[in-house]
DNA sequence: ATGACTATAGGATATAGA
């Protein structure tokens, strides 16, 4: 089972891109960022024709955020996050897939900072922490994915120097991060390629792409329920490298469901 | 310190992204 996140950075937009590359690397679930599309604007049809359910969640001009699933619907959980029931930016959707609670995320950028928007970032932040925690204890196997607007470390960045007071690699920002991970998630990405630099953004500016000037800000997290199921974890470069693409690429994780074993209440003593 | 570039909304520029 392939899951993926991407950050299309406008789906009407980039509707071909999606379309190619969901038929040539057949994701079964695909969580997306950055519709910047209302709801009415959102290409369902299309998408159903492509073989795949969807949930989505849109907004006038910014965010949005949606997740399909190959041949299903997504069952939905909740479309928002819990803590700040003034918060309208649509950044959040949860649902069920085939027996695994996928949520689909788009964390405030945060820049610039300091500012309220990184103040808007850091309370998000908190939001996320704060539902994260009964799901990381979760017995159902749980993927939290999406553009997290973080560079975890140094080593995620080709070079931190000009980045050094953007909101991506604030220690705020990366304490909050650690604090995730610190409820038992596991960075698929970073499980799997401990020592080799893997970016999944590639800003438009000064030839970044062409030079691999990339970030890691899009990630997969996976439960403890989850994390013996992690086969493969990468990103669909490619993408990024079409004709008047997103800045983002696909970042995706293999999953074998079957090689969890059974909850306990199913099993014999 | 700033801007490079791409997007939306709207119909010129302003705002957001990261």
């Amino acid at each position: 089972m392939k899951i993926a996140t991407f950050n299309v950075n406008g789906v009407k937009t980039r509707l071909a891109h999606l379309l190619r590359w969901l038929e040539k690397e057949q994701p079964d679930v695909a969580c997306l960022q950055e519709l910047k599309a209302l709801d009415e604007g959102f290409p369902a049809e299309t998408l159903r024709e492509a073989g795949y359910g969807a949930l989505w969640k849109g907004q006038r001009s910014w965010n949005g955020v949606a997740i399909l699933a190959r041949g299903s619907q997504p069952v939905e959980i909740r479309r928002v996050l819990p803590g700040d029931e003034a918060d309208d930016q649509s950044r959040y959707l949860e649902a069920a897939v085939d027996g695994l609670v996928v949520g689909c995320l788009y964390l405030p950028n945060g820049n610039p900072q300091p500012g309220p928007k990184f103040a808007y970032k850091l309370a998000w932040f908190e939001r996320l922490i704060a539902h994260a925690a009964a799901l990381a204890d979760s017995e159902h196997p749980v993927l939290l994915c999406g553009d997290y607007n973080v560079v975890p470390t140094d080593f995620d960045i080709y070079n931190p120097r000009s980045w050094r007071k953007d909101a991506l690699l604030q220690p705020e920002s990366r304490a909050c991060w650690e604090r995730l991970l610190a409820q038992g998630w596991t960075d698929a990405i970073r499980h799997l390629h401990p020592d080799e630099p893997v970016y999944t953004f590639w800003d438009y500016f000064r030839q970044h792409w062409q030079r691999n000037a990339g970030l890691r800000i899009d990630h997969l997290l996976l439960n403890r329920r989850l994390a013996p199921a992690l086969r493969a974890a990468g990103v669909d470069t490619w993408v990024r490298g079409e004709e008047k693409a997103s800045d983002h690429a696909p970042t995706w994780v293999e999953l074998e469901l079957s090689r969890l074993s059974k909850p306990r209440r199913n099993r014999r003593a």
